[in-house]
Parts: structure tokens; sequence; C-alpha cells
DNA sequence: GCGCTTGAGTTGCGAAATGCAACGAAGACC
DNA sequence: GGTCTTCGTTGCATTTCGCAACTCAAGCGC
């Protein structure tokens, strides 16, 4: 956990979150985790026989995950030598990361198809593959982007609506 | 890289391509260096100064990801010293995936605001959240969302197109 | 040519993470 | 009380990581 961390805060004066990002998730087994969680695994034998990982690191993962607030760690009730992992909110917002990466290795492994599939409730239709957008919501490709320092950004803001904004004073004056 | 590739292709007879991509991805540097390659990184020492990795690592690291058709190696015409560590398409395809584990970096850790940011070239805004849609498009949540497996789909291929084609035979009859 | 620098790695070795198998301990079950 | 489950922990071998020093070919100044 050392080198990363250290870096974790500034890359040549840049400034970024993926390195926090990776310290919650970066290790081997995690996203293969959170995907068990996903498709509704909550108990440590379950895990371990799902995944065939080593005990002491599940246990260790299991941990870290909840140190991280990304899964949430609870005694049952009705027979307490059993504890249920949960998706916290937190971890439950990582899908979208997950899907990517799972799309891309669909993409571009050996024609995998993966399963189970994740589908749209309303009409039980594949979903598509996540993309960027843009600010409106349009799909965007990686030539139709640019990297920009804040500091160069729109005047502050959205540009639209900060153009009205500071429209308003001088016409008072 | 011994256990998790083994469990690679099955998990309780799923199948998955995560752990594909995990092979690829998995491993600590891996997607700071996409990110830095990203920024326009694109010479070992740059790496090497910009990430402050090990350069053994950084070497093990360019070459796995050479190995991956991620990035491409190419020693340089005019100076053969040089070579130039250039994102593929398949490389450059792992941007959403990327920009997701960002995103929600950002949203989760301590209020970090990255930087550079993306931004739509058109009008300068910085681009929206990476998010699931449905295949038409529109945003879905958490909540929306089923997990199935392929053999429970919709009969074969699209719901509706499906629907119709199927409805002919029997009206025909 | 000859020394000097630069770019891209490699090598050797200690530290940390991972994997395996066996063990431990609390709670349920009869 | 004895046994079975569930969730871990412990000890030890193997692998990966990290650091610093070293190699080695290619350009550069003269």
């Amino acid at each position: 956990m050392g080198k990363l961390r250290e870096v974790l805060n500034d890359l040549h004066g840049d400034n970024c979150a993926l390195p926090l990002a990776l310290e919650a998730m970066g290790e081997r087994w995690s996203f293969m985790i959170l995907r068990a969680a996903f498709n509704g695994v909550h108990h440590f034998e379950e895990f371990q026989q799902e995944l065939n990982i080593a005990r002491n690191i599940l246990s260790n993962r299991l941990s870290r995950l909840v140190d991280h607030g990304i899964m949430a760690r609870e005694v049952m009730a009705e027979d307490r030598r059993k504890v249920r992992y949960q998706l916290t909110e937190k971890g439950i917002e990582l899908l979208p990361a997950m899907i990517a990466l799972r799309q891309w290795g669909e993409k571009w492994g050996a024609g995998v198809p993966s399963t189970p599939v994740l589908v749209d409730a309303r009409d039980e239709q594949p979903i598509g593959p996540v993309t960027l957008t843009a600010h409106d919501g349009r799909v965007i490709g990686y030539k139709e982007l640019l990297w920009k320092h804040r500091s160069e950004l729109q005047p502050l803001g959205q540009a639209r609506v900060r153009a009205d904004i500071s429209a308003a004073p001088v016409a008072a004056e």
C-alpha cells in the first residue's frame, strides 16, 4: 500500500481521484468480490466457494471493502454464526465502472458472452454499452474530447447559466 | 497470476468477461499508466517521473500492456534510443471504465476535484457522469435492473422485433 | 575516433502481498 | 455433551513489489 498511495495526490501538479478509487478497488480480488455481491452472494462461505479464493485473502478483502464503506458487515440475528455482507450505496455505485470493464472484456476478449446479463427490468432487454456523454446526455466519442485543466474551463461553472447571471448585474448598473 | 486466471471462466456455471478485463488491467499500476497515456505521456522516462514507479515494474507493466494489445510499442525513427508507447484502439476503449472509476473516486473520496477534466470539444463543457443506459439510451438506475441468465432472455434477440416476427406466422396460419 | 550524456531497460536483494492447508472458536442442533 | 456450521486466524512457501545500482546501445560534441 505504500508507493501507490504516496503518489495519490500529485501527478506533476495534476489531481486525480483515480488513485483513490484504485486504493479501494485496485486489489486483485476486489472486483470479483463485488461482482459476486451484485449477483446476490452475501456470506463468507458463498464467496469462498464461488470465487475459489484463499480464505485468509477473502477475509482480508472483505474487511477492507467494509473499511472503505463499499460493503456493510452485519451479524445475522436468527443465526449469529452467520455474517451478511451487503453492498452499500457507495458499493452499488461502482456498478457502471464494473460493467464498463466487463463490456470491454466482452468486446476484446475471445468473444465470451457474459452471463448473467444485466437487463432493463421494464422490458427485459439487455442494457446498452457504457459510454461517455456530454453534459446534455449526447454520446460522445474519444476524438470529440479534450483534457482541460480546471483553470481553463469556461469562466466558472456552466457557461450558459453563468453568462445569464453575469449579464444581469452589468445591465443593472 | 495463478489463481485468478484459473477461475476466469467459470463462476458456478456463470461466464464473465470481467476476469478477462482484470487479467489485463487488474494489476497495481495498470490504470495509472493508462491515465498517464491518455494525458499524452508516451516515453518510458516520462512515465517513470510522472508516476514515481519503480523502473522494473514500469518496464514489466508496459510490456504486459503491449502484450495485451492495449498499448503499442514503437522505436522512434529519428532517435532510435527512444521508444514511443501509444494507446491502441483497444486501449482507448478503456476510457469509459477509467472515467467511471475516477468519477466514483471523486464522488466518494474526500471531495478531490480531479484535474485535468475531460470536456466536450464542441462546447468545452465537462462531460456528464458515466451511467448505465437501456437499449434505447435512457439512463437507468440500479433498482430498475435485473440479472438474467442468457437462456431466460426474451426468446431470442430484441423482444419487440421478435414479437412482431413470431406474431406473423400465427396470424398467417 | 573518444569521452559524455540520454533513453530504456535489467539485475540483485529485502519487504510485502498472495496462496495453501491446517487449526480455532463461537453458535446452532440433537 | 458431542457434532456440525460458519467465519475466520495462523504458519509457512511462493510470488510480486520496490529500491538502488548497473548495463548497454544510440546520439552528441569535438
